[in-house]
RNA sequence: GGCCCGUUCGUCUAGGGGUUAGGACGCAGGAUUUUCAUUCCUGAAACACGGGUUCGAUUCCCGUACGGGCUGCCA
């Protein structure tokens, strides 16, 4: 079988929707699955809606997920170049090509035209009947055609639609799926200003890229029969490529496809990378930043309208190429679950290696002004990682491993502190101070002993301890975090909250 | 409206003509833990509806309902 060419192939009009992550991430496990090639083109063909940055930032996002292309700008590769804009006179010569066979026309109807025609008949269509209406080069006299062409007063190229056949085409994921050509309008191919639209231009990308597979979403489904007739049209039928529609990525409360704006609305991201938009409306926190690990993100979304047919839920983006497949994708459309997604955060923070985990860790800590030392962070990061299911909840959640307590929760200390005992806490505190060993154990052992010795109890004393060195009653295993934060910060602590608890009550 | 696609616990899903319809997230309860978290155990929770086909349909077929997509000189 021939080698496996795939391609990922976004629009730059702004972020990259996390639907389109995991249409790239697709793309890329049945590349790798076979030995195959990643590409990665920019559909750069709207002029109107090109947005500077947005090639950049689909590059950092794939990176980001280690989704690295084998061929596309930036990335060599022998079918450049690989941004349709710069590819503008092929799609010129292949126009020219249909015009000339019979399976395109010139038309010349303005915008304000079509805009009246629609008005007219809310069903308007540029299909056969209404091609016979309107200006082109079919429904007009040779000469008068001539005449608009060579005063180029701007024109479109339509494909021509034939009239009275079923498009039939196999869908990897939903079978076979048929269309009426009578229901099919005649799109434009190529643009007023010279630019192809998406449908000429995917096609003949696909062709001349050799794309052997095409993984995209499900609102391609509808225009697919048009790509099976410029297929035919150029006579590429027996190459034209497998195609899976995948199924879309909803919204939580199942309402419609998942946009930009709902990362905003429901409080989580849905764009992979953080970006900063002209406005405010049009900035969005990313994955990354909202402190998500890479491989944490793409297990998420590779099981969302994918499963394994086993009961496996983590997996390494290695494993995924070995055990993906498009016959399990699934037809219908999937809810976005950030749940879901944090739970797999949280169990990629747990097993991580340590050291990874530090590089990702140092960063969020530097944030608030900290630059502690490797091996404070990693006790930090040991004592942490089962309580931060993002990045952020390390900082969140362990700030008092840097600082002092801001406060120290009143409920806890009015039900736990008695006055009274003041100079018994401030003994003990003494008394740890004075250890020989600052360690966990040794800490543990002494306070144990003090606790016997007066005869208190654990829950008289324990919760006091937790509550000066931290604030608060969740928390890390109080005599390790007691050991890594050093015998002067302790004491220190101690002394001042038990003084400050006798305020508090 | 027209065309196309879809429909198993709240969510992601497995399964498939005869099953106690399985798992995961979340939720509830419990165990472990000096706290929290982790971990473990238990529980509640689903085949959209109506017709067929069949000895038997959640599974196959057809309708209906519901949901989604497309319907641009956007992708």
């Amino acid at each position: 079988m021939e080698k496996m060419r795939l391609r990922f192939a976004p629009s730059p009009t702004g972020a990259l929707h996390i639907g389109g992550v995991r249409t790239a991430l697709y793309n890329y496990l049945l590349a790798k699955k076979h030995g195959g090639t990643f590409i990665l083109r920019i559909e750069d063909t709207d002029q109107t809606r090109y947005v500077p940055g947005a090639e950049a930032y689909i590059k950092e996002a794939l990176e980001w997920f280690g989704l690295l292309p084998d061929e596309g700008p930036g990335y060599g590769g022998a079918h450049g170049p690989y941004r349709q804009s710069e590819r503008k006179e092929r799609y010129q010569e292949y126009t020219a090509q249909l015009v000339e066979s019979g399976h395109a026309y010139y038309a010349f109807d303005t915008s304000d035209e079509l805009a009246a025609a629609r008005e007219k008949d809310p069903n308007f269509k540029y299909d056969a009947g209404a091609r016979r209406q309107m200006k082109n080069s079919l429904s007009l006299p040779e000469e008068e055609v001539k005449r608009l062409l060579s005063e180029g007063g701007g024109h479109v190229i339509r494909l021509k639609v034939p009239e009275n056949e079923t498009i039939v085409f196999q869908d990897k994921i939903r079978g076979q799926v048929a269309f009426d050509s009578n229901e099919l309008d005649d799109k434009v191919l190529l643009k007023a200003d010279g630019m192809p639209t998406y449908h000429l231009a995917n096609v003949v990308d696909d062709r001349l890229m050799e794309v052997t597979h095409v993984i995209r979403g499900e609102e391609w489904l509808s225009s697919t029969a048009h790509h099976v007739l410029l297929y035919r049209a150029f006579g590429w039928e027996g190459q034209m490529p497998a195609f899976a529609h995948l199924p879309l990525i909803l919204r939580p409360d199942g309402k419609g496809k998942l946009s930009k704006r709902d990362g905003a609305r429901f409080g989580f991201p849905v764009f992979p990378l953080s970006w900063q938009g002209e406005t405010e409306e049009d900035s969005f926190t990313g994955f990354r930043e909202y402190g998500f690990l890479p491989e944490a993100a793409i297990n998420f979304l590779a099981l969302l309208g994918w499963n394994p047919g086993t009961e496996q839920e983590i997996f390494s983006l290695e494993e995924l190429v070995e055990a993906f497949s498009v016959e399990r994708i699934n037809k219908s459309g999937t809810r976005f679950d950030i749940d879901k997604a944090k739970w797999f955060n949280q169990q990629y923070i747990i097993k991580a290696d340590t050291d990874y985990l530090l590089e990702k860790v140092k960063p969020v800590i530097a944030a608030h002004g900290y630059e502690p030392g490797d091996d404070f962070l990693r006790g930090f990061i040991e004592l942490m990682r089962e309580r931060a299911v993002t990045l952020g909840e390390f900082w969140e959640n362990g700030y008092f491993f840097f600082e002092e307590p801001r406060d120290y929760d009143p409920k806890m200390v009015r039900k736990r502190w008695d006055s009274g005992r003041k100079a018994l806490f401030d003994e003990l505190a003494g008394q740890l101070e004075g250890l020989d060993n600052f360690t966990a154990d040794s800490i543990k052992a002494r306070t144990e002993a003090f606790i016997q010795e007066k005869g208190l109890k654990f829950g008289e004393v324990l919760p006091m301890l937790r509550l000066g060195v931290a604030g608060t009653m969740q928390g890390p295993a109080l005599f390790e975090m007691m050991e890594l934060l050093g015998r002067a910060e302790v004491a220190r602590r101690l002394r001042k909250a038990f003084h400050q608890f006798n305020e508090l009550i």
